[in-house]
RNA sequence: GCGGGCGUGGUGGAACCGGUAGACACACAAGACUUAAAAUCUUGAGGGGGUAUCCCCGUGCGGGUUCGAGUCCCGCCGCCCGCACCA
């Protein structure tokens, strides 16, 4: 790309301008144009505002309160265009909400605990505290360079002494309301580095930093009890109608409501009083007939008691647990089961014996951690029964089809049917038979227990939140071997993070640090331990939302104030957020809402989505991410190569995927801002790609941007000695300005909607429509001036710059200004079209002949169908086509199109 | 593997509730202006054929519903996101 820097000393270039008019003439106007400047007008604008307090908001005094947020973001030093977008995004609708008269909250603070900052600790030797606040201070000047309308009053970070002692606060109101719990849950340990790692962080099953084998390690965590809430969350999912569909779709699955049937095995031969019958959790009781095997978890109890006498056992759960933690490496891994000396015995027909194995894809989180399979109809099953050569016995049969006529091959039938092979269930539907079942089974004992009962069953676990690190949220409680677990008194908050810590080291600093570790019972004053574990950083997103109506409060809201202004009307982020933030933030509102907190259910009213910005990956002979500033991309008409830009070294070019840090496909948008300023990079950004849609990252159109925005300015400027001459209001007086005035008002009638709706792209596409019926009148205007014309150019000018104004709020300032207002454009009431020019009196028919087009009439609006017809059949290619015969039908889409059946 | 989404000219995309596919922009080409370049302005363009106002094809692929399908239905293919310790 061409730079079009300005030079340094800040001298505007000049340039003579020449307009031609319609007739050819070149006319050379007196004045000189001047290039627009934003190195000179972007900061004056800023400060002004800054000056005046224009995005300040008294929360305290809400009149038509309206919270626009965008997801805060995680300090990595630099913004990318990722941010660029979001954060552009929120700005146009905050700054279009205040326009239309609303009192508008739009704040800003940092997701700032988290790993990064002790990776950086741990590579380059400098503290997170520092290494964060580094970090914010330099991203800070970044977003303000770019002109959002900010209320940077409300600024804060996560981890603030301020924020995170309040957090603390929520924890312990959480802990009384018996939000909280602790139990095991695994986690992947890297032996070497003595820590736990994320599941991110684990690269076929070995650490990304030691290269060590992961092992799992069970570890007494602290967990939120979301589960209580699963219900809850689900059915308010329909409440949420300013969500994206998709979202709420996504979040009803992660909740994963089942009903089903939790059914006893006895075990034939079990000996061990826990060994004599075994839990599963269906939800396809009717096929229990075509059951094939009973699989458990590697992590079940029995598991575990089994392969303490079995080796090869135990050495088949050591296997499964290498996989790690997550349930994509799990459920992605080849089927496998190893087939112990138990068998269960059939509900139904004593003599069946079910084999009992231990299995690589059953989880222990979901059910009972253990299923019956049945292989005609489950695909897991099915591909599982035919590695180790189970029976494959259908008992559903499709609608319409013989018995003998059906079979299992590769593929299982999950479809409707009629049951069969299924003693007393014959003939039954689906749902028939698995009531048939449970009334069967629910009043049998097996063992001294009902050997079934009825459950409802949610995927959605307890969200734990215990994290072995030091940046985080330290969680507020003590360890006393006479009391056991003791809440921090509140009056002891907040828990500090020690600053001398030090990471040269494995393992988490706080565990071996005397005076964090040391404390006093606060119950009975003996000597105690306090908790090492911190927060999970998803807990210090899941209410700043909250914290931002009132963020220097001693509590954690003043719940008056939060009231007043939540939920959020639209809060705007990227749709990888869609579950699990979201969620949990979701389940927080509620919590909070118990705690007394808050009175509100659901924390975000709008949610819109925004679409990823996605770049090419590239790597070097040795497996390291290379980032896009580094590479030199060789392009031929069949290839593509790159090569690293310092060193030379051919690169491998990957995939195209989220710009992330840790794939350093980012590419930062401070060349382009520092180089055509900020309104140019939004405009860009807002231009073309539908906002929710993932956009793959190229600078190519940055320049159409900038002539953009210099075409606006001479457009002003060039209309300028007119509009000093024009009155206010007198109605147009030809019909070139009167069909300007339509254009203007119809595109605000457009914008309006089209911001309203975030569908940014289109607004812009509108306002260039108006822009270039604005240039054409321009000449006319200034040339053969009346007063219709100048009046009609000062309205549509107006409304250009007061639709831009949101999007380009420099260039709108200053458009503005040189069109001699004397007050703020950003205090400007929105403009509202006259619904008079908004209707068309002749409307423009497409005429097809059996769906092809063939034509267009021109009528007047809402015309009598036969009317319509008549004018469609005279049409000379329709006649033609129909040659003397008459139609057979004719169709009539009033006041849109004609089709003639012939 | 499971869940969700997306796929339209050379490119980004538009097309409302099933009703003129390609608005608007980028890139490109030709022309005007200029000593020249930049900037600006004008014009052109989905593909193929025809010397004009004409015809055929065309929204990832294959079927279907309909007077009419980019849009709805069924089956594929490709790409992207999430999967609970990245944020």
């Amino acid at each position: 790309m061409t730079f079009l820097r300005f030079s340094d000393d800040g001298r505007r270039a000049k340039f003579l301008f020449k307009l031609k008019s319609r007739h050819g003439r070149t006319i050379v106007t007196a004045q000189a144009f001047e290039r627009y400047n934003p190195r000179e007008k972007e900061p004056f604008w800023q400060n002004l505002w800054a000056e005046r307090k224009s995005f300040v908001v008294d929360t305290a005094d809400p009149k038509d309160p309206y919270y626009v947020l965008e997801m805060f973001p995680y300090p990595s030093g630099r913004i990318h265009m990722g941010h660029v977008r979001n954060y552009t995004m929120g700005d146009v609708v905050a700054r279009f909400q205040r326009a239309r008269g609303k009192t508008v909250l739009h704040p800003m603070g940092w997701d700032a605990f988290g790993m990064p900052a002790e990776n950086a600790a741990m590579a380059n030797n400098i503290h997170p505290r520092e290494w964060t606040y580094a970090n914010i201070a330099a991203m800070r000047t970044q977003l303000q360079a770019m002109g959002f309308s900010l209320d940077w009053s409300r600024e804060f970070a996560t981890c603030d002494e301020e924020y995170y002692h309040r957090q603390q606060a929520l924890f312990l109101d959480f802990l009384e309301a018996g939000l909280v719990t602790r139990k095991t849950s695994k986690v992947n340990w890297d032996p070497v580095d003595q820590t736990v790692l994320a599941n991110e962080q684990v690269i076929d099953g070995r650490g990304w930093r030691s290269g060590a084998l992961v092992e799992q390690r069970e570890l007494t965590q602290w967990f939120l009890k979301i589960s209580d809430y699963a219900e809850e969350l689900l059915t308010a999912l329909d409440t949420l109608e300013d969500w994206p569909e998709k979202v709420r779709l996504m979040q009803r699955n992660w909740i994963g409501r089942s009903e089903g049937l939790k059914v006893r095995f006895a075990i034939a031969n079990g000996t061990a009083a826990d060994a004599r019958a075994v839990e599963v959790f269906t939800t396809r009781p009717d096929t229990l007939f075509g059951a094939a095997f009973i699989a458990l978890s590697a992590d079940h109890p029995l598991s575990a008691r089994l392969a303490a006498s079995d080796p090869e056992l135990a050495a088949f759960v050591a296997e499964c647990r290498r996989l790690g933690t997550s349930a994509e490496a799990i459920e992605t891994a080849d089927k496998k089961g190893y087939r112990t000396t138990l068998e269960a015995t059939h509900p139904f027909d004593p003599e069946r014996k079910l084999p009992v194995y231990v299995a690589n894809f059953v989880l222990m989180d979901y059910g009972t951690g253990a299923i019956f399979g049945c292989p005609a109809h489950d695909q897991r099953d099915l591909d599982f029964a035919r590695a180790y050569d189970l029976p494959v016995r259908p008992v559903v049969l499709p609608p319409e089809t013989e018995p003998a006529a059906f079979s299992v091959g590769t593929e299982a039938y999950t479809g409707p049917g009629t049951l069969y092979n299924s003693d007393f269930l014959d003939g039954m539907s689906i749902e028939d038979g698995k009531d048939a079942v449970a009334r069967a089974l629910e009043t049998r004992k097996v063992e001294g227990k009902p050997q079934a009962t009825r459950q409802v069953n949610y995927r959605l676990r307890d969200w734990g939140i215990s994290r072995q690190r030091y940046w985080g949220c330290p969680i507020p409680v003590i360890h006393c071997d006479q009391c056991g677990v003791v809440p921090v008194p509140r009056e002891n908050l907040p828990v500090r993070l020690p600053e001398d810590v030090s990471f040269d080291t494995p393992g988490n600093p706080l565990d071996r640090h005397k005076g964090f570790l040391d404390v006093v019972c606060p119950e009975c004053g003996e000597s105690a331990r306090r908790e090492t574990d911190t927060m999970d950083t998803f807990v210090d997103s899941s209410w700043y939302f909250a914290r931002f109506t009132a963020p220097h409060a001693d509590t954690p809201t003043i719940p008056a104030v939060a009231n007043a202004w939540l939920p959020v009307d639209q809060y705007i982020g990227g749709v990888e957020h869609a579950i699990l933030h979201l969620l949990y933030s979701r389940f927080f509102a509620r919590a909070m809402k118990a705690t007394g907190h808050l009175d509100v259910t659901e924390p975000f009213k709008g949610l819109f989505t925004q679409g990823m910005v996605t770049h090419e990956t590239y790597k070097d002979g040795s497996g390291n991410w290379v980032a896009p500033a580094d590479v030199v991309l060789d392009q031929s008409v069949t290839d593509r190569a790159a090569r690293h830009a310092t060193t030379g070294e051919d690169l491998v070019i990957g995939s195209v995927e989220k710009m992330s840090k840790s794939k350093k496909n980012v590419v930062d948008p401070d060349d382009m801002i520092s180089t055509y300023g900020a309104d140019t990079a939004r405009w860009f950004v807002l231009s073309d790609s539908p906002p929710e849609r993932d956009v793959q990252w190229t600078e190519a159109g940055i320049e159409g941007a900038w002539r953009y925005v210099q075409r606006v300015w001479k457009l002003v400027s060039d209309a300028r000695a007119v509009l000093e001459q024009s009155p206010s209001t007198v109605a147009s007086d030809d019909p070139e300005s009167a069909a300007m005035l339509k254009v203007s008002h119809r595109a605000v009638d457009q914008v309006t909607g089209d911001v309203g709706a975030l569908r940014f792209n289109r607004a812009v596409a509108q306002i260039y429509e108006l822009t270039n019926a604005v240039s054409r009148f321009v000449p006319l205007a200034v040339e053969e001036p009346s007063i219709g014309r100048q009046n009609a150019l000062r309205t549509a000018l107006e409304h250009l710059v007061q639709l831009i104004a949101p999007m380009m709020p420099h260039l709108a300032e200053s458009c503005w200004e040189a069109m001699g207002h004397k007050t703020l454009i950003c205090d400007a009431d929105w403009p509202v079209p006259d619904p008079a020019l908004l209707v068309d009196d002749t409307v423009v028919l497409a005429v097809q002949v059996n769906g092809k087009r063939r034509g267009e009439i021109s009528l007047p609006k809402d015309a009598p169908t036969d009317q319509v017809e008549a004018a469609a059949l005279s049409l000379e290619p329709v006649a033609r086509i129909l040659d003397g015969k008459p139609a057979r039908k004719v169709i009539v889409v009033p006041n849109r199109i004609v089709n003639v059946v012939a």
